[in-house]
DNA sequence: AATCCGGGGCC
DNA sequence: GGCCCAGGATT
């Protein structure tokens, strides 16, 4: 099947109208590979005026692929804070390490290489090499699906790996003609600005001439998507346990949600067809505790007061927290092991939810030291 | 092919 | 409340 409209001049028209149209990112104002590859890795899923103020932190923090291969993973985690899928911060501090010990620091220009670092998938390698290699390999993110399912009206689900592959090689034919750095950010600039999810403006389009959608009229209801599966509901009760201006604090596993994250000692329970009884948490509660901190359970029967209550939605989870005190007013021993001074909370990596819930609590701290106030 | 993995802005 | 965002890893 023959395009309608030859590639050389669909390219062309394309990186005209980039470079006419680019907004001055911070990741253009330059080539260094490291700075393409970490402010790629921050844009998966995110926006691009989410990434920015993390973009310029984490380089000045780690300004070069040694810096971070020496960093320590909790500072990368901490650098990453707030900006969510925390996995990123991990795999991309492991592919540094192994461009430091595989690559003697240079990060490889090469698909078969750079394409097997943790972390790097089909779109981020297709990213860097074009973008800062000038190498002709395909990034299909997004945009690049919305804006080619569009121009080659595609109406099966993005889900299909065939429909990810026809863009794939739609792009690669385009890459063939152009150059790859403005040829890759010219189709990401017009899926974000002018080919937008609701009301594309087609006649601001440079692709207009040759795009099908838009000649079927069917370009605004494209692309396709598989619809999605309902969130699960868990109940998360975590414990304030302060003392003497100390905070329990625990680290979360290293797989799974958050993982290697710091969060309020705490007991995830998925919501079954009835609520949890007063009776259940407490129950759960006092077997927290009792893993937690032996001497204050061994006490006696200890009750709790909640203390805040926040819900937070992720992708696939809905979770209801509730920040529940120990009540009593004197405790044989706090283990301080599992303890940070209050003015330490803020140098260990919180998600979200935790981040909020803890200014809240922090701030009048005395009120629930148990061993300052009665 | 489906699921897991954050967080926020927009409608 | 649902959708989308410069996706990748795992099963």
């Amino acid at each position: 099947m023959a395009a309608a409209v030859p590639d050389t001049h669909m390219a062309a028209r394309l990186v005209d109208w980039y470079e006419q149209n680019r907004r001055e990112l911070p990741w253009r104002q330059t080539r260094d590979p490291y700075a393409i590859w970490v402010s790629e890795t921050m844009l998966q899923q995110t926006r691009v005026e989410t990434v920015i103020p993390y973009y310029h932190a984490f380089l000045a923090a780690f300004p070069t692929v040694r810096a971070l291969a020496a960093a320590a993973e909790d500072e990368v985690l901490k650098r990453w804070q707030g900006l969510g899928y925390y996995s990123r911060a991990r795999n991309l501090h492991r592919a540094a390490k192994q461009v430091v010990e595989r690559h003697h620091g240079v990060i490889p220009d090469d698909e078969a290489s750079f394409g097997q670092l943790p972390g790097v998938g089909p779109y981020t390698c297709g990213a860097v090499l074009s973008i800062a290699f000038g190498k002709p390999i395909p990034a299909v993110d997004g945009n690049v699906l919305r804006v080619m399912t569009r121009y080659l009206s595609l109406s099966d689900p993005i889900e299909q790996p065939a429909v990810k592959a026809r863009v794939a090689s739609a792009v690669k034919a385009w890459l063939d003609a152009a150059d790859p750095n403005r040829l890759t950010q010219g189709l990401m600039e017009l899926g974000a600005t002018v080919c937008v999810p609701k009301s594309p403006r087609c006649t601001a389009c440079p692709l207009q001439p040759g795009c099908a959608g838009s000649a079927a009229g069917i370009a605004e209801e494209l692309p396709v998507r598989l619809p999605r599966r309902a969130r699960k509901q868990v109940d998360v009760l975590a414990l304030w346990i302060a003392h003497h201006g100390y905070v329990a604090v625990e680290q979360r596993p290293r797989e799974g949600l958050l993982a290697g994250m710091w969060q309020l000692p705490a007991v995830e329970v998925e919501r079954g067809p009835k609520a949890l009884s007063d009776a259940d948490k407490t129950a759960l509660l006092r077997d927290k505790l009792a893993v937690l901190q032996p001497a204050m359970a061994a006490a006696g029967d200890v009750d709790f007061a909640c203390i805040a209550q926040a819900k937070h939605v992720f992708t696939h989870i809905d979770w209801h927290v509730e920040v529940y005190r120990p009540l009593g007013d004197s405790w044989p021993q706090l283990d301080l092991s599992r303890c940070v001074p209050v003015q330490a909370l803020k140098d260990l990596a919180w998600p979200r939810v935790y981040d909020r819930l803890i200014a809240e609590l922090a701030q009048p701290l005395a009120v629930f030291d148990t061993g300052v106030v009665k």
